[in-house]
DNA sequence: GTGAGTTGTT
């Protein structure tokens, strides 16, 4: 095999020395004192020099020196001189089994997975036999393809049951697509199973989804032996699987006991629980805990910080740690420009494009398009966001992808631009998905292009790619147009399909506690409390001119009825408790995993003009900031706007503007 | 003289 160009410049080389060390005036160190030398080198030049004394050396200590062979690869290694400490294998002849097995272990784990398999496959070639060693190292590059012919290998020569070549297998296993049952196999037959070869299966698990065997597992292993990275497994399995709350318990748990001391991986994955519940109280209290113990404050610790706080509606704090991060790579500035974007200050997130290419010099990826697209949509900045997708290929050779397609057509959708939408989606060479259908269909109910929505649904429903979503727009199309007869089609067609409609859900966080609410929700401890806000909430509003908007409401129900269940949307339970239970004045954040429907956005922009409470919500798109009675959102839909705008006008001149703030929040 | 499990952005 042929070395790299620079190492045999770079590299000493043996013809370099061509006399023996008393005639150059030294007197070399032995082996041992090189060895020594080379364990506790700080520099490359160091190493260099060293490398140098040991090919003088070999001019009389032939064939070579094994043992500082292999220190001179791990010097180099440790150095991030990778090529230079894989190239010496190729400069070595019959190199032994313990190079081999360093060299394949650093190519390995410096992901140089071809390098390791053409030295595993001259080590089998050179008659050596590969031992533990060897296996576990080379299973670091292995694919689920090629996992099954080494693990033969293994079997072959019988180490199975070695518990690092054991866990190596289950690691692959359990990476990519995930091979529990193989996984599991290896597992059950370890006869000692340590605290890491439990985490390997624990993981497998938990990229599995299935949280429950993943806690189990993690429950068997006894207290005394988990380390942090079982913990820090656990808890961001919970954390990338729906399981948030569970998450920020297990963390506290683990605060609880004392021991062993979260690190930055453990504060990454719970600041991640807490972006998504939007617990902002704790993603604070967090922050704190992280300044004052000793986490390091990394950038990847940055960037969950940058991302926690603006996921929970506090753009200020995500741009002040922004500011204040010492580096900055590109994924810390696509969470920034993403919190930009989705807080709607479009303006704020092309700026820093440009300033990160700029002052950064760092070049744009596929997700920093998908955030400035995102911040073009929000923004309705149709020709900005089109040449940007249009430069995204042409001048960065990134190919967009579905993301980026839902970014355009959701894009030129809201601006009205239909036909040239729906051509996008025809014309994309990839399938599309129920996403960007929604989009698209929710662009139709928007813009009220019932042919072309109606259009769209049925071809849908022919090819089955619906979800529960599709058939909510289907049947406010036929509502908007009073076609009573078409929602009970759609109505009996979901029965048929047996379509649930994902049960909204909002949240708020209230003294360090997340209070969660679905429709109707009776659960709370102070139900009844909230309940008599909610009403009193709703005369509120209907005194001063609102009138419920009962086409949202997608069930067969009398118009009182229909009324009522509108009243009872998690939002406004949200809401309610949130009056009920803080200070008045106090901004509100409510987090929705859904749209919010767009009465419940004109209650809100209403609710916060006559209570003067800055109300923040997020929902399944993006952030709404309702102040004294309008949205950052510059209301994504038209009706909505003169709804509000009309109630408002008319409530002025009654004079009856801050009733509600006295009375109700005391 | 060699080896194991965990982390961020849509």
């Amino acid at each position: 095999m042929a070395s790299s160009p620079i190492l045999t410049t770079s590299l000493p080389q043996k013809q370099l020395t061509t006399s023996s060390s008393s005639a150059a005036g030294f007197r070399l160190p032995p082996p041992e004192k090189l060895a020594v030398l080379l364990d506790k080198s700080e520099s490359v030049d160091l190493v260099k020099q060293i490398h140098a004394a040991i090919l003088r050396r070999n001019l009389f200590l032939h064939p070579y020196h094994p043992v500082l062979n292999l220190k001179l690869h791990r010097a180099y290694a440790s150095h991030g001189k990778i090529h230079h400490s894989l190239s010496l294998i190729h400069q070595t002849i019959d190199p032994d089994l313990f190079l081999f097995s360093a060299a394949i272990n650093t190519a390995s784990t410096n992901g140089l997975r071809d390098q390791a398999f053409l030295l595993y496959f001259q080590l089998l070639s050179s008659e050596t036999v590969p031992n533990e060693f060897t296996f576990s190292s080379i299973l670091k590059s292995c694919s689920t393809q090629s996992v099954k012919a080494v693990h033969t290998h293994v079997l072959k020569f019988g180490l199975g049951l070695d518990p690092y070549v054991a866990t190596g297998l289950v690691d692959v296993y359990a990476r990519g697509g995930g091979d529990v049952v193989s996984a599991q196999k290896v597992f059950d037959r370890m006869p000692e199973r340590s605290i890491v070869s439990s985490t390997a299966m624990i993981t497998c698990y938990a990229k599995q989804g299935n949280v429950e065997a993943a806690r189990a597992l993690f429950e068997r292993v006894p207290e005394t032996e988990r380390d942090i990275v079982s913990w820090n497994v656990m808890i961001d399995g919970y954390a990338q699987h729906g399981f948030p709350c569970e998450a920020l318990m297990l963390f506290r748990e683990l605060l609880a006991k004392g021991r062993p001391k979260p690190d930055e991986i453990t504060v990454v994955a719970t600041l991640s629980a807490c972006s998504q519940i939007g617990a902002l109280e704790s993603g604070r209290w967090i922050h704190v805990f992280i300044k004052r113990s000793r986490i390091r404050v990394n950038v990847k610790v940055c960037t969950a910080l940058i991302d926690m706080y603006s996921k929970c509606g506090s753009l200020e704090e995500a741009v002040s740690v922004f500011n204040d991060a010492p580096r900055k790579d590109v994924v810390a500035w696509n969470a920034m420009i993403a919190g930009y974007a989705v807080h709607g200050y479009s303006q704020d997130a092309l700026r820093l494009f440009d300033e990160m290419q700029g002052t950064a010099g760092l070049q744009p990826t596929d997700i920093t398009f998908v955030a400035t697209l995102q911040a073009c949509a929000h923004a309705g900045l149709v020709e900005e966001g089109v040449r940007m997708f249009e430069s995204m290929g042409q001048e960065y050779g990134i190919k967009p992808k579905i993301e980026h397609y839902g970014c355009l057509v959701s894009l030129l959708g809201r601006a009205g631009r239909l036909k040239q939408a729906y051509e996008i989606i025809k014309n994309m060479e990839m399938e599309a998905d129920s996403v960007i259908w929604s989009s698209l269909l929710g662009s139709c109910k928007l813009r009220g292009d019932f042919v072309l929505g109606k259009e769209i649904t049925e071809y849908l429903i022919r090819r089955n790619i619906t979800n529960s979503g599709t058939y909510v727009l289907l049947s406010n199309m036929y509502a908007s147009v009073s076609d009573y007869e078409g929602v009970a089609k759609v109505r009996s067609l979901m029965k048929e399909k047996t379509i649930v409609k994902e049960p909204g859900v909002s949240a708020i966080e209230v003294d360090d506690r997340v209070h969660e609410f679905r429709a109707g929700d009776r659960n709370h401890l102070q139900s009844k409390e909230i309940y008599t806000m909610v009403r009193k909430m709703s005369e509120r509003i209907k005194s001063c001119g609102y009138v419920p908007d009962t086409d949202a409401v997608l069930q067969d129900l009398e118009e009182t009825e229909k009324e009522e269940s509108l009243e009872v949307h998690s939002e406004r339970l949200a809401i309610a408790y949130g009056l009920i239970s803080t200070k008045p004045g106090s901004p509100l954040r409510i987090f929705k995993n859904l749209r919010v429907c767009s009465d419940c956005h004109t209650v809100t922009k209403l609710i916060s003009k006559i209570t003067g409470r800055k109300i923040v919500m997020r929902d399944r798109n993006r952030f709404h900031h309702f102040v004294d009675g309008s949205c950052s959102c510059g209301d994504f839909c038209g009706p909505c706007k003169r709804r509000t705008d009309q109630i408002l006008s008319d409530w002025s001149k009654k004079g009856k503007a801050g009733i509600w703030s006295r009375s109700c929040t005391a």
